[in-house]
DNA sequence: CAGCATCCAAGATGATACTG
DNA sequence: CAGTATCATCTTGGATGCTG
């Protein structure tokens, strides 16, 4: 069956808000050449708190996208890694990544001439 | 130069967060196939209130992402289009539209099976 | 029609402290 | 180490009314 994007119904929808999380993609993008430990997130993603990381990772292991794994040493050990499902989403949001990073200069011009006639 | 994506200092970030805008892309999105009136998106874009809406607008044309243009007739008639930089984004936009199409029953499945193992 | 200004409620998030 | 719990805050966004 076809949905509708624009209908708040569709779970297509429901799906597209979630990958709008301000963190999410950012972090399946850094599980995605190899798994990480919880702080290591925590240290490398700036600006993330303890308490959205938490909770990111658990809304994105409940979407099937990462898996986390507990290794029983003293203290305990989690490692969170991409899951299959996880690696198709994560090619695109590459593509995300790659066009700020090729547009972001013509987006701050375009900010900054907006700004100008603004002003001007 | 290269930008490290996970630092919140990196242009590359910043608009990286604006993405993630929870109306932004599908605006885009549906601005893509041709111009489209105020009032009209509103009433497409399903849960969206009239603020948003303007908000958001606002900030696309701020982005050069797309084009507003005011017809003197009166009642004024306003016209929202996508730029040629707003067009490459869309183009990826739209990947990532077809991604939740197509996977979103797998998500959903997902979600389904953590919650039955946490209530199990 | 296409907005802007104001007020207000609700949710998101940060800081801090605590636990297995 | 990898979290959870609680509280304070701060932003977000909706409702409403007004304007060119």
């Amino acid at each position: 069956m076809e949905y509708n994007v624009y209908a708040s119904a569709c779970p297509t929808r429901m799906i597209f808000d979630r990958l709008s999380d301000k963190w999410a993609l950012l972090i399946l993008d850094r599980l995605c050449p190899a798994p990480v430990r919880f702080n290591q997130l925590l240290r490398e993603i700036d600006g993330i708190s303890q308490k959205m990381l938490s909770q990111t990772l658990k809304n994105l292991e409940r979407d099937g996208l990462i898996n986390r794994q507990a290794f029983p040493t003293v203290p305990v050990t989690v490692e969170y890694s991409i899951t299959p499902l996880g690696k198709t989403l994560a090619s695109t949001v590459n593509v995300l990544i790659h066009w700020a990073q090729d547009h972001g200069d013509a987006v701050l011009a375009a900010q900054a001439a907006y700004d100008q006639r603004l002003a001007g």
